[in-house]
DNA sequence: GCATGTGAATAGATTCACAGCG
DNA sequence: CGCTGTGAATCTATTCACATGC
């Protein structure tokens, strides 16, 4: 069978949401539940049922009508669809706090995904053991790469170093880049960028809070407000 | 003058790019630079000049036509508008691999944060210190939070404990929350949440991949995309 | 009968294009 | 003349509501 359908092309939102399907999924199959309602899977997924039913409509009619959709054929679509069927060898540049803790991170390699090589650029860190791996010099990345068959790239590296670090992920063939530096980087068109932005997400909260303040000495009443964020780039 | 202009509401995927902005603005700053065109802006903070252009005219018309944004005043508004203007004090939940991590990452502290209280429900790690901090007992929560004016929590525990760690924040009157535990949790109306979640990240990086691969061994030319994506809650 | 799947309706965000002003 | 500020047009996403089919 082929890794994927080649179907509509699925929105941008959806592919977002499908990741906390897969999750909701998970769960309610290891405690031997063999069919959820778009319901059921709203709930546990955090958003609401219509939702969900679209979302999956995109991947094909795979629900029971009167009945809900069986669990694990459904993860079996969805993991298809995500491309988890495969491993997919992940690559670390930069092994400060950050670095060193997602290396270590266990539910990193959750599903589909392993650390494979660790990169610095600071030569007193080569050869230093984090999370069972050698810590190699950034040099060596593009060998890495070819050698281990790594497509993932993520960059835990100062801002300054980030563009230059994802220049040179770029080079070495990667790409999926995945950037912790509060910092842009810009990458060629068939590369695929997301960020994750500790100060941003925190700036982000900040604002609410400050909102509710204001709100509140004023007199207003703070309406539901529901947010949604992320941000990537595939150009 | 007011923490904050009391004007219209801002739309939230302008909030989630005001951090960019500012971030953009504090290294034009750096490089003693006094005015941005829209277009500048846009390059340095990765979006386009038009978003940029409506994103700051919401926060009022502050640029000046034909010449651009006066570099320190919009950074002045900004860090007005997302409350960057008094220091929000920080408790982290969980003081395993990531925990430790952001405990020390000192960009965290970034501008207006500053961690301020760290707990783990392990009694093996009360005592200890990681990043200038003593670890205390998750009991300790509500009176740190009290004694301490702390405002914003941060989930880094295992998707387990995540739900009845919100539960405690809230209790001790905390309303905005960042979740790095793969977990969804829900949170009473009026507290604000959003969430990170690696494993998320790497599989929406895994879709596009995959669907490159797939696209290609079909014959097909992969668009242009540009995805965004982030995620969160005020209820 | 009940829950899916989906067109149609609505809401929200982005982009265009140009009037307005320094 | 150049760049902002903004209505209008477009595109994308969400939600509704119900026909469809097990």
């Amino acid at each position: 069978m082929p890794d994927r359908l080649d179907g509509p092309r699925i929105p941008e939102a959806t592919v977002a949401r499908l990741p906390l399907y897969y999750r909701a999924l998970n769960e309610t199959a290891e405690r031997d539940i063999e069919t959820v309602s778009s319901e059921q899977l709203a709930d546990l997924a955090g958003v609401n049922a219509a939702k969900v039913r679209k979302d999956l409509s995109y991947l094909g009619s795979y629900g029971t009508r009167g009945v809900g959709y069986a669990v694990e054929f459904l993860l079996a679509v969805i993991s298809r669809e995500l491309g988890l069927t495969q491993d997919w060898p992940v690559v670390i540049v930069g092994i400060g706090n950050l670095g060193q803790a997602l290396a270590n991170y266990g539910g990193f390699g959750a599903r589909g995904f392993q650390v494979s090589a660790l990169v610095d650029a600071d030569p007193a860190k080569h050869g230093e053991k984090v999370g069972g791996l050698v810590v190699d010099a950034l040099e060596s990345l593009a060998d890495l790469v070819a050698m281990r068959g790594i497509r993932i790239g993520v960059i835990a590296t100062p801002a300054a170093a980030a563009q230059d670090v994802t220049d040179q992920l770029v080079d070495a063939g990667i790409s999926s880049i995945l950037n912790f530096a509060p910092a842009i980087v810009s990458v060629p068109e068939g590369v695929s960028l997301r960020k994750v932005d500790l100060a941003t997400e925190l700036q982000i909260l900040s604002y609410y809070q400050a909102e509710r303040k204001s709100r509140r000495r004023v007199g207003k009443c703070t309406p539901d407000v529901q947010l949604q964020a992320t941000e990537a780039k595939t150009s």
